[in-house]
DNA sequence: AGTGTTATTGCAACCGATCTCAGCAACCGA
DNA sequence: TCGGTTGCTGAGATCGGTTGCAATAACACT
């Protein structure tokens, strides 16, 4: 593979190094047979433009980094995929950055992916956003955070109404019957994660029944500690609603090896609507996000600010999936 | 931030532009002190050099991309975790290539990769490698795989071993009196889940039992039709072995729905050791795969391919991991 | 003192594009 | 026929580094 650089091309096609350019990132400037004819050899020769020395020349690239905590939390992934997905198609290459909660990372990846002339960059946090950071860098204003920013509006995001979802959860089982509904706090101490808590505390006590939290910690083991506390308990809610999928997994897990069954004894609700959760046992159900909505919306944000310098806050509606880890109160 | 070029670097620090580059890059062709002195203006501008410049000129960048088949499977998801990890405490950044299965979309990743100049490639593919495939790039010749390949040992792969993985499982299961054991394949084409197949047909052939396999199909509904296959089943054998965890999570949550417990009316046991698995209901007993060891030598045998030339094939040992899904057999 | 290393640094071409400017031909109206 | 557009293409600087080669300095040895 002789290095196919434009020059090689240009002089296979008998023409300037810089029609060759315009032949291909600026078509309406060249005369239209002449592109073709450029275009046709170039395809003979199999050329296609080096992204680097593009992006070198344009100060700008087509790779945007997905900075995420922690690509093996199913959400994550399921957002990493469609978001791999949207980029592709418009033609972007996605690069994956996990940081494993450490805000340093994060920082690490902003510089790097400046240094690649990212045009912008898309953001799934495990804490709350901290918005000083984010505008430490050039593309400050070129990030969308899939959650809520606090105190600051010059940052896109896309949101799923927390408080809503949580309302549809709670709503199904009192549907069913359940009166006494408990809480598993999540695993991230993002905003959305507040915001669910929040809305639980809140919605519980509009309804005249007492909120009863059984762990409000943020990491894996909550749904573990929360189903021993439940456990622990004289008298013990009928239901449960968890923060995420993931705690749901494991409250169910915890709640099993210690002998009681979903949704016999109580049942559960997670929040994320994973695609493995119908593959749970027994099949989960939950609030769905629309993760693959939200993967989208996040490129969109991000390339219409680009353009017109437009900010927008996207709050996506929730969904209840009813499958079969919900059921009527025992007794 | 005024445009941080080497030669900003290089007025300040009062040499020339191609001292600051050695300076960084070559620390042992610069005199000490003056290397000292430059990097303290740098450091004092906040100067980092562009990596995109740097690879077009070297011909050589740090992107490295991961292909897989699907993010969402937790199993490459782990490997994406430990592969970036690994990644970037040698300097890399992994740039997460997902295929869904595609082939095509596999070469086009090749291609871009090539056009990145990115040094070498990991693969873990959905399907039996196409060698030919792997030679039409120009890194061919450095890629490494994680799974078994056919006929060609030029290219360096990293795998377990199946065949111990799956007598694990059997022996673990003949020790708690089990003797009809069935099998449900996996998802993937690979080789590995041939090979894991092959092993429990010949494993049990030889210990004299026949084999039971409930479902040999490929897809994600595998585990269901396994679970259906075993409900219609006569005298259904008292364990089963998947050929992956996500087909063992199906294979129960199927079975649970159709009121058949686990390891109460079956055992089951997976292959690949997720972490996802212990918080399952009931904590999946699996055969582990050292996923992060395998993230860390893919990485290492491409580096050490890329100096040396030399080819490795490394296998892995399984490991058994007893957790709750597996019991004496009822009655 | 003269000559042969060796250690440092500067020079300038080069990597593979993009983009501004200028040149040139064809075309328009007066 | 001539100045003024307009359309298309070529020149050449530039993006931010790397690197082979030449130049200079410093040091060793006879």
């Amino acid at each position: 593979m002789p290095d196919l650089s434009i020059d090689v091309v240009a002089k296979a096609a008998g023409v300037h190094r810089s029609t060759v350019s315009r032949a291909f990132s600026r078509p309406e400037a060249v005369k239209s047979e002449t592109r073709e004819h450029i275009l046709r050899v170039a395809e003979g020769l199999g050329y296609t433009m080096s992204p680097l020395a593009q992006a070198l020349r344009r100060k700008t690239s087509t790779i945007i980094p997905l900075i995420v905590p922690d690509i093996t939390n199913p959400f994550f992934a399921e957002l990493a995929k469609t978001m791999t997905q949207a980029a592709d198609e418009r033609g972007y290459q996605l690069m994956l950055c996990v940081t494993n909660g450490d805000p340093a990372k994060t920082d690490g990846y902003f510089t790097a992916m400046q240094a690649m002339y990212a045009p912008f960059g898309i953001v799934a946090p495990s804490t709350k956003v901290d918005t000083e950071a984010l505008k430490r860098f050039a593309f400050g204003h070129k990030v969308v955070v899939i959650d809520r920013v606090e105190g600051d509006t010059s940052v896109p995001t896309v949101t799923v109404d927390s408080r809503r979802g949580i309302m549809l959860a709670l709503e199904h089982l009192h549907g069913l019957g359940h009166t006494q509904i408990g809480y598993v706090s999540g695993i991230a101490g993002t905003h959305t994660a507040q915001d669910r808590m929040d809305a639980y505390l809140e919605l519980t006590a509009r309804s005249g029944s007492t909120p009863i939290v059984l762990d409000s910690g943020s990491d894996l083991d909550a749904g573990t500690r929360g189903a021993e506390h439940f456990l622990d308990m004289d008298n013990p809610p009928t239901a449960i609603i968890a923060a995420n999928d993931m705690v749901a997994f494991a409250v169910i897990s915890a709640l099993g090896s210690r002998g009681v069954r979903v949704p016999e004894d109580v049942s559960v609700v997670g929040f994320d609507g994973l695609a493995l959760g119908s593959r749970f046992n027994p099949a989960l159900t939950t609030v769905r996000q629309p993760i693959a909505d939200m993967g989208h919306i996040a490129i969109e944000l991000a390339e219409k600010q680009n353009l017109d310098g437009s900010v927008d806050h996207i709050v996506l509606e929730p969904e209840l999936l009813v499958r079969a880890s919900t059921s009527g109160p025992r007794k």
